[in-house]
DNA sequence: CGGCCGGTTGATAACGCTCAAATGCGGTGG
DNA sequence: CCACCGCATTTGAGCGTTATCAACCGGCCG
């Protein structure tokens, strides 16, 4: 008996209504943990996954690497997320999984995720409006990666890393871990490394965030959210 | 009794495999049928939509506006296409449908669709499918505008319609409609007027593709493929 | 102590944007 | 049939953001 199951709990809750009844029939999911080293992969391309992904620590990745060798990172998960619920119904991935930076992770196989959906329509519902607001979520990425200026798009990644962090409950005060290199960074927001340097230390001198070490902090959050440009409905969270 | 049901089978079926049952179910699926012109929305930001959205002809864009006025373009649906279906699990719309050329669409309400899958869970697991694939469309999106060069994005772009009015049966030999504007290429790509013109008249003189007039026409498939270093994997088509 | 990794800095150039104007073209009305 | 209008496309020139290449710094670990 692992704490998987409190894990999808805590995070079905954040984005939707669980009864007592779903509660404590998802307290029951189980799987296997395992221990990740930064740079390892969980999931890779081609790969038919049999199992769903729970984050208990550290900092995993979703990204692809093109045939030039250049990474693009789509999505970071948190602790207490669980990527790969669309593997439910993917067949095979066409995007890698793995570890930024050391990572405790818990493994659920895809049939005990179906004997749950089957008999609770609640829960099926639910775990599919989470692979709906990854969805979301990359939409929002395009667009940012796609339309905003360098520091713009930094603070909307620093706005957008915070309040998800904030609703699982991994602040502390103002700040929070975010264990990814500059070079990660650049990789998440399409910009070379040295650009990352460049404009991370402009939104230091701004007195709107820093970063270093790992560690978030954010300084002025009101003016962070304006140069953003952030709003948060596209995460979905319950209010 | 519109043809409703006949495009949800065809969609699916591009996708999965439907039993025969299934198939002679969703047949019965049915809507009211709308016409919209270019530029009128269907669905937009804020919206709690109770339809979902089938096209029978023309084109629509799902699109966000930013603050200044920017709109970024996040899929173009053709004809045969069923957007929106992730709104049966997400209540608030972050985002527009709309019609880029005169279109001809039908709406389901929601509660039809959901008695289809409360009665099969097969064409729940589909339609479910269905609104991954989009997701990873989104990343595949994400992953081009974020680092190609703007003639691979634009190959890019044209080998993914390409792809999917092929399996839609919408081609003419090496061509299909495509009645956009350079604006609106420009716009789901990231770059700016001037420069999808210049980049068009590149891909033109390379010999690769022709645009023009809301007609796309592949001359190199081959030439054109590799410069996009397209692979469909992402669409995830039925082989 | 030395090596490695991550961060910082500088100089140069490429890529794509903006502003502005001109051209082409289909549709409408005189 | 021609003049005109609106819209989309094309062209030009100058500028800005960001990439690239290269070197250097600084801390952590063996």
């Amino acid at each position: 008996m692992t704490d998987i199951g409190a894990i999808f709990v805590q995070h079905l809750g954040l984005i939707g209504r669980l009864s007592a009844d779903d509660e404590a029939a998802l307290l029951s999911v189980d799987g296997d943990i395992r221990e990740v080293q930064r740079g390892e992969d969980i999931l890779v391309e081609g790969e038919r996954p049999t199992h769903a992904v729970v984050v208990f620590s550290g900092l995993l990745q979703r990204y692809t690497m093109s045939p030039q060798g250049d990474r693009q990172i789509h999505s970071f998960y948190l602790p207490t997320d669980t990527p790969c619920l669309e593997t439910l119904h993917i067949g095979v991935m066409d995007n890698n999984l793995g570890a930024v930076a050391p990572s405790r992770i818990g493994l659920v196989p895809h049939p005990e995720l179906f004997r749950f959906m089957d008999a609770r329509p609640n829960v099926l519902a639910l775990i599919w409006r989470e692979t709906l607001i990854q969805a979301s979520t990359f939409r929002e990425w395009l667009m940012r990666n796609s339309q905003k200026l360098a520091h713009v798009q930094m603070a909307h990644f620093f706005c957008e890393i915070m309040t998800r962090a904030r609703a699982a409950g991994l602040t502390q005060g103002d700040a929070c871990d975010l264990p990814i290199t500059q070079d990660d960074l650049g990789d998440a927001l399409g910009m070379s490394t040295v650009h990352v340097n460049r404009t991370l230390m402009m939104l230091r001198a701004a007195g709107l965030v820093e970063f270093r070490g790992g560690k978030l902090r954010v300084i002025d959050w009101e003016k962070l959210v304006e140069t953003a440009e952030f709003d948060p409905t596209y995460l979905h969270l319950r209010p």
